[in-house]
Order: C-alpha cells, then structure tokens, then sequence
DNA sequence: CTTTTGACGCGTA
DNA sequence: CTACGCGCCAAAA
C-alpha cells in the first residue's frame, strides 16, 4: 500500500470518480446532483455540479441524466437547457408543464438498481 | 503561490 | 409558492 494516505480509497480527480458515477445512470432515468455525490462518495453536491461543468463536448459521459433535487434541469436557458430535455425526451423521459420530471417515475434507483 | 469560476441542497421566514 | 443565506470544494490560468 504505497499510497500517501488520506483522501478517498482512489485517488485522482474528484471529478473522475463524478463522471465515472454518472456513467451508471441508465437512459430513460435521471439522477439528481446530491444523489450522484451520494454514490460517488466524499464529494458536495456542489462538487458535482462543477463537475458538469467541467465537461467536454464528446466525453461520453451523460450529462443530461443529472437535473435537480426537484426534478428539473438546472442548466440556465441558452446554454444547454432545451438541449439536455431534448436529449431526455429522446430516452422516454417526460416533463410536466412545469417543465419538472416525476423522480418517483424517471428516478435512478441507483447502482445497486442495476445489479440483481 | 493566488485568483477566478461555477450544471446544488437545504433550512428558515 | 418566493426569497435569502450558508455550506462545499476543485481545476485551470
């Protein structure tokens, strides 16, 4: 165990082990900012969110999948709103007239959700 | 080394 | 329902 100690059990970047956590997300779910901190582990749902913004075009990784505690995209108009709720839609995801997504119904149950 | 810049969540009134 | 404040931390220049 050569590691220098503290931190996580990994080190790298706190957003590598975001976008990896982001990754697990299904299409045709979403998963709010504070519960992708809460799988990951160790980081703010804050930390997330910079994450996100951290992002490049191409990453593979699906941003899209991560809106707010209430169900709705955060993202501010003009700079990729109407794009991750068109991406969303595309999955089967639908909005209210609020322009809010039903966690109960489109919800990520999770890693362990994944695996019998 | 310092400064800047952010895609949140929650309590309280 | 709205509004405001606080906590939180990292990566890039």
């Amino acid at each position: 165990m050569s590691v220098p100690a503290g931190r996580a059990t990994h080190r790298g970047g706190a957003h590598e082990r975001i976008r990896r956590t982001t990754e697990l997300v299904p299409p045709g779910r979403v998963a709010s900012y504070g519960q992708i901190a809460e799988i990951t582990g160790g980081v703010s749902p804050r930390m997330v969110g910079y994450a996100m913004a951290a992002l490049e075009p191409g990453s593979g990784v699906p941003w899209h999948r991560v809106v707010n505690a209430r169900g709705e995209i955060s993202l501010p108009p003009g700079r990729g709103r109407e794009e991750q709720r068109a991406l969303l839609e595309a999955e089967g995801v639908s909005f209210d007239e609020r322009g809010r997504i039903d966690l109960e119904t489109y919800g990520w149950r999770g890693p362990a959700a994944s695996a019998p």
